[in-house]
DNA sequence: GATGAATGAGAATTCATTCAT
DNA sequence: AATGAATGAATTCTCATTCAT
């Protein structure tokens, strides 16, 4: 491992590229990162000391920077699972229904993962350059996914055709940041509507 | 007024209960705080170093406290002119559109305020305790504008009900999040469409 | 006083240039700062923590970054008066003595300047980058004081030409520097021997 | 040997009372350790980070701490065959030239030395007690070999006495330590310097 | 013997806020 | 009223050294 790779969440099995072995104990430690960065993130937004996660990991500082060199780092493997699975879950449910409802059910899903994430919106947003790889990554991973359910909507004659993939997924973040402690379903809400738009004159397309 | 009473732009006249006149040079500095705090907002954010903005007006910090006390009074000194043109800019158009219309010519309006002030839509989302006053206040003076129009429309039957003026203002507020350096009309977009999805199925509301 | 300037001593009565008063508290925290910063410096060598320095003078932190924002202000500022001094010196001594005389009393009186200051030779030599400006600025001072003498001895056939007066002050500052608690006239004795090695062979300039 | 004795070169065939063979791959890595140290000294200084050096070599820090407990026993090992063939020069030169000669040859030799290993001379200045020995060591090794020739030149009427082999080995240490990047041979100049202070009123001795 | 993960004590630096002038 | 000097807590990040694997 050279000298600033970041850790990963070290699930994938060591391909043939795989250069070394994660030491068992550091595999254990580096879970207690994540779920201890996870936890503060939601309480005290991505932002909060270095020191309290590593607190609350039971771990030195040292040991979190070793791990996680930048901050983003650390934001990254902690969403990285469940962006995976977002992005996966687009053509499953692409498979299951109609275009439309796929589209629907998926920026459901979308809204859900965003909203509960607390401080994952305030990150792609937060000016600090350490972050400047967030939304590239967030775009990269679930950009095609939706792109993709949005095309054969539109193509189905469903929503109108005009909004690009970009555009929905940073609306998407942006509906989901807390203000004011709205109720739970705001969000869900708020993409309803949103979706409601893209419905609203669809025969105009053709 | 008590000692720490914030100055707020110093239009209003003094009523009945005033109990001190603002000495003129203290009203000129209040004047330079409100400009110099406008534009260092505009480049570093509402969380920027009390000093860049004493500095840019050519004062004191000591100066900027006594005035604002708190970093949200500053802040809301700053929105307050505009935030009230934008309220009464809500009758004007209802005399002067059919109730749809004015709605959304309204909400493209409040969509240009807050976009162009980089910083305010993230004042309100900061978890920072400085700024809880302000999406009540936000609310306080926008809230009934928009209400009305939304109900002359709803009652126009050109949109649906089911929607509250306080939703619509916040998933304004949180659209106009600047993210990932999109176009500056991003915003206005999806603003659109938001008003396109309550415009879809309007004929279901009766 | 702009956001950055360091403190000077604060000596020079405030010229026509002069744009700000120095208020006397301030000016009393810097004296306490600087004679601080010059027992430390003598202790731990120019590199000493920041907080060492301040806790000494009874003054926090902050006051010392306040007044000198770069680690190479404040050695600068403990240095002026005593480099002032020195190169005053030379036309002084030039007119009381023979030329060569006049050289050999400077280097001696330059060579106990820099040898008490310990640390300061040091920081010549310490590859930070905040201590840049220092070789300059002391090539700047005593360089033209130290050439006037290196001329005149010249013409005056005592020594042989061809040594600049840039290295000599630099081999002073190097002979200087302390090794293995030498006796405390290790660095007179090794100046002399280099004044020495300019009369040799004096005759052979022309 | 115990446990923490400092690996040498392990040039030296092990003697009689030698208690353990040094096995071959711990040899072939102090070699490594000691090839990497050398070019990182010469890069960053001997202050640079253990974690470079045992990069380069391509071992984990543990293995470095292993063979070198303390930052100064890897200095010292770094240097310790370019010492000895320092010293070794001595007795050779004085074999081949008039003994004025020779000491002049073998100071421009010890210079070449010790300008080239940049971060030798701030070893030696360093306060870091880590480095305490080696200032002891640097004198015992070529101390010797500096007073024969000096001697010899002495008693041949071609410099003049009262000038210790210890003052003289600091000063040329003193005098390679590099400043404001001066020209490659300004140590070479300014040691030329001190060497003809040494020939001035030679005959003076007797 | 080799490894590199973990540690945690520093050190630098910033900035909101108070208060003497 | 205005000023801007002082404060020091808070935060980030680094690295020598130890020790479990």
């Amino acid at each position: 491992m050279t000298k600033n790779t970041p850790a990963g969440t070290g699930l994938a099995s060591p391909g043939p590229s795989a250069p070394r072995r994660v030491r068992a104990d550091a595999q254990r430690n580096i879970v207690s990162l994540l779920e201890a960065a996870k936890a503060v993130f939601a309480t005290s937004g991505v932002d909060a000391p270095a020191k309290d996660i590593a607190d609350l990991a039971g771990l030195g500082v040292g040991t979190l920077y070793r791990h996680f060199p930048q901050r983003s780092d650390l934001v990254k493997a902690v969403l990285e699972r469940e962006i995976e699975a977002c992005a996966a879950a687009g053509p499953t449910l692409a498979a299951a229904n109609e275009p439309g409802a796929a589209l629907e059910k998926w920026l459901r899903r979308l809204t859900e993962f965003v909203a509960t994430k607390r401080g994952f919106a305030a990150a792609l947003h937060s000016g600090d350059p350490a972050f400047d790889a967030l939304p590239g990554y967030f775009m990269e991973r679930l950009g095609p996914a939706l792109a993709a359910l949005l095309e054969a909507a539109i193509a189905n004659g469903e929503i109108r055709a005009g909004i690009s993939a970009r555009d929905l997924l940073y609306a998407v973040a942006n509906l989901c940041m807390p203000v004011a402690d709205q109720g739970a379903d705001y969000s869900q809400r708020m993409v309803a509507l949103l979706v409601d738009g893209l419905r609203y004159r669809a025969d105009a397309n053709g």
